[in-house]
DNA sequence: GCTAGACTATGACGGCTGTTATAGCCAGTG
DNA sequence: CACTGGCTATAACAGCCGTCATAGTCTAGC
């Protein structure tokens, strides 16, 4: 009686725990104690399988973020930029509604906090190539179906910016209104922007 | 030789600095030792101007952030929302680039980080309230200048959501790029707006 | 001058933090 | 069979955290 599907590994389920806490609690106060904790690993383990510490931990989570979301919106851009608008802002709204209003987007939660000396922190550029690879699936999208390049370019990034926005807003305000606000909005925008 | 401008009093001076450090490294990394250390005053005199402690704080750096940019943004938009909606954006480009994309929005921040227990933490509520003020200003702008109320009131929303995750975005990719798109974006939105 | 109350100074409390070190287990290989 | 290398377990380190308590200082009003 064992599992057929091939369960996470100890390594995977850590980082993705830390994923998750880092969208509910930010960087700073996602210990890695409680992180393995949450993962049923021991403390040790966490240093085995991350030896650059909390920084290289931070960084896995975030590139997982991006790579889940980028994957499901890859797909659904496939029928089109509103399907894209409307898998992402779903995506999102999933997790704000099952966290009853408690996790977000650790993405974005990496990018407020402010790096701890001088180096360049890895989390960091980890979540800048993340929002890049966002804007250019959005952007690349727009223009084949007869955006501007400058126009797509620009649309791409306000969608990401106000999408992060917006379910921080919603965090706040424990309501999916802001979403509903949102996704009105930027769906038009986008259809006059393919409409040429 | 005095200083002939009454120089913030101590509480005022603890409050400006909390807002700033929180708008850093986030609440939950923002320690109430240094913030007193940063405001040059004891740390006793934390807890004699804010009995409730931390929350309390907090709570007031919320308020204090929110009425700063409610105030610029009250004045500029008398000059119009496409205005306004200028000097909000400027508002805080000034911030990310004074700060040479460490600082970002503290109402963010706190808006951000999981309550740490069951009751409501009124930091968060007072988040609430700051977006829904901002927004307010901005809708009745929009209102005024001939809008449709519902669509006023989407856009609004979507203003303040974007400004927020773009300049979070700028702190990721340490650049000011995002900002020139979405004040691009917005500002055309608006213009299509009031022009009916 | 003197007293009340606002503010400061100092130290302590238990608890959690990132990180490292060391010793042990236990599967797989030869 | 031995043994090697991946993983675990446990303990320790130095340091910071929020909060509270207490004693001291200063200043405004009588």
């Amino acid at each position: 009686m064992h599992v057929t599907k091939p369960s996470p590994t100890a390594r995977e389920r850590i980082v993705a725990g830390a994923a998750d806490m880092i969208s509910r609690r930010g960087l700073n106060a996602t210990s890695i104690r409680e992180t393995a904790k949450h993962a049923r690993a021991p403390l040790g383990s966490t240093y085995h399988y991350f030896p650059e510490g909390k920084q290289q931990l931070a960084t896995e989570a975030v590139r997982l973020t991006g790579a889940w979301a980028a994957r499901s919106l890859r797909k659904e851009l496939e029928a089109g930029p509103v399907a894209g608008l409307r898998a992402f802002l779903d995506l999102w709204r999933g997790i704000v509604v099952d966290s009853d209003f408690r996790a977000g987007c650790p993405v974005l939660a990496v990018s407020i906090e402010e790096p701890p000396a001088d180096e360049t922190p890895t989390a960091l550029a980890a979540a800048a190539g993340v929002f890049e690879e966002w804007e250019g699936l959005l952007a690349g999208s727009l223009r084949e179906h007869g955006a501007e390049p400058e126009q797509a370019a620009q649309l791409a990034t306000l969608i990401v910016a106000a999408v992060e926005g917006t379910v921080a807003m919603c965090r706040a305000k424990r309501s999916t209104q802001p979403l509903d606000h949102t996704a009105a909005q930027l769906q038009a925008l986008i259809v006059g922007a393919i409409r040429d």
